[in-house]
DNA sequence: GCGGCGCTGATTGTATACAAAATCCTCTGG
DNA sequence: CCAGAGGATTTTGTATACAATCAGCGCCGC
């Protein structure tokens, strides 16, 4: 379990920050290369990115903070596992706040800011044609971020932000069918909309973009054997 | 400066935990008994509540992650000064939350839940009679904070929390007048949508409470010359 | 055979010690 | 008298050491 190298850095020269090893893992867990309910043990972290406990210990505990990780006194960080009704608020709260976004950025896109998205679906297309899953959902994710970053709104970027982490963990507990992503649709309907600065069109299309990403959930009662029987006694 | 003990622990007896101390930061925050642009160092803190700056140190970052600090690298941790834009912003994301938390609070609040409501109107027009304004101001924000957990809605309360502690930056800093918070009828208007269970009233009422408040805020370019040259300088 | 108890190893929680950085003060030179 | 450089002090950043707690396991008694 030590060889490994899923998340092995690159740079073996300057000791990373405890916000780049944040960024680390979250990265590797939108990507689904670690996946619920996993544990993150501080020694091996450390080891990973050659550094001491202690700044691993703040990027556990940030990264615990977005939601992203549930750290139990004297157990451990482990990967959250969010419940069915976690998974019904996050995209709850997503149905607030994203059409609006949305709308705001259409109205405020500048030609630059679409040719970046542009660029985005581009990547995501290419990693799926690659088949890498994962990639192509980090990718999908950051592609909602950067409408808030259009919309010229930090704070509730932030959230957003934190909502797409925890609609990664979702994703992989309780998506539907582990066929490809087809929203692609989607994305791109909403690029017409920014180009064309139709501000209503941008908040229906990503209203009902959400809809649509709900209804691939599989969110019944007994949610998915996706953990073993222990990971089932561990709640 | 050491012995104004505005943030004294009364339990001497068991360390308290990082959370404790931000909570305790928080409510010091909220109460507007330390303000914007205000040092908090990691020793000043841990002797006040006599543990070591480790415990200290994590609590600061907690803090920092909502928004209430600022933490600059070699030079600590300052209470947050919102721009005016940060301002514009919150107002937004509670206008685009808060509604909805209301409507859903209306049609799920039980008849403890209104008690309490009204238990908390109760201690904030006490804490106004008794001048204490600081208090008052809590109370008020909790208010908002309850709406949300009787919305059964835990994703979307964490963020109000964030927004509410920001919220109290912003009056600390571009408040318009010192005079009572005449906001009281709003909050008897909202706990009377509960009682009725009227959904659409209680979403309407809070968008206007919420406008309300704004509206109170002098968000003018030159904010006010709340702090002093120095802290003008250090931007 | 099986359930409870105590021991051992491992992992996290906290404090302390040391290193790096920034601020403040002083001293010097113009 | 003021400006600037340098050192001393203070404060934060990080690693390490020690203490506390928990999981696993074997042993003993029933």
């Amino acid at each position: 379990m030590k060889d490994q190298d899923t998340t092995a850095p690159k740079t073996p020269s300057r000791p990373p920050s405890a916000d780049e090893i944040a960024a680390r893992l979250t990265e590797a867990i939108h990507e689904h290369r670690v996946l619920p309910g996993m544990k993150l043990s501080e020694d091996e972290v450390g080891d990973i990115f050659a550094v001491g406990r202690t700044v691993v210990r703040q990027a556990l505990r940030s990264l615990a903070h977005e939601g992203l990780l549930r750290i139990e006194r004297n157990r451990g960080a482990f990967v959250a596992q969010p419940s069915i009704k976690d998974a019904r608020e996050v995209f709850e709260a997503r149905a607030l706040l994203e059409p609006r976004m949305a709308r705001a950025a259409a109205e405020r896109a500048s030609r630059a800011d679409i040719a970046l998205l542009e660029a985005h679906i581009e990547d995501e297309h290419a990693a799926l044609a690659a088949e890498e899953l994962g990639r192509a959902l980090k990718l999908s994710g950051q592609f909602h971020i950067e409408i808030a970053r259009i919309a010229d709104q930090a704070t509730v970027e932030a959230f957003i932000r934190q909502l797409i982490s925890r609609s990664s963990l979702v994703i992989a507990l309780y998506w539907r069918r582990r066929n490809a992503l087809c929203e692609s649709h989607a994305h791109h309907a909403l690029i017409d909309a920014f180009r064309a600065q139709d501000g209503d069109a941008a908040e229906d299309l990503m209203k009902g973009h959400l809809v649509d990403l709900l209804s691939q959930l599989d969110l019944r009662p007994s949610p998915a054997p996706a953990s073993s029987l222990k990971a089932a006694l561990n709640r």
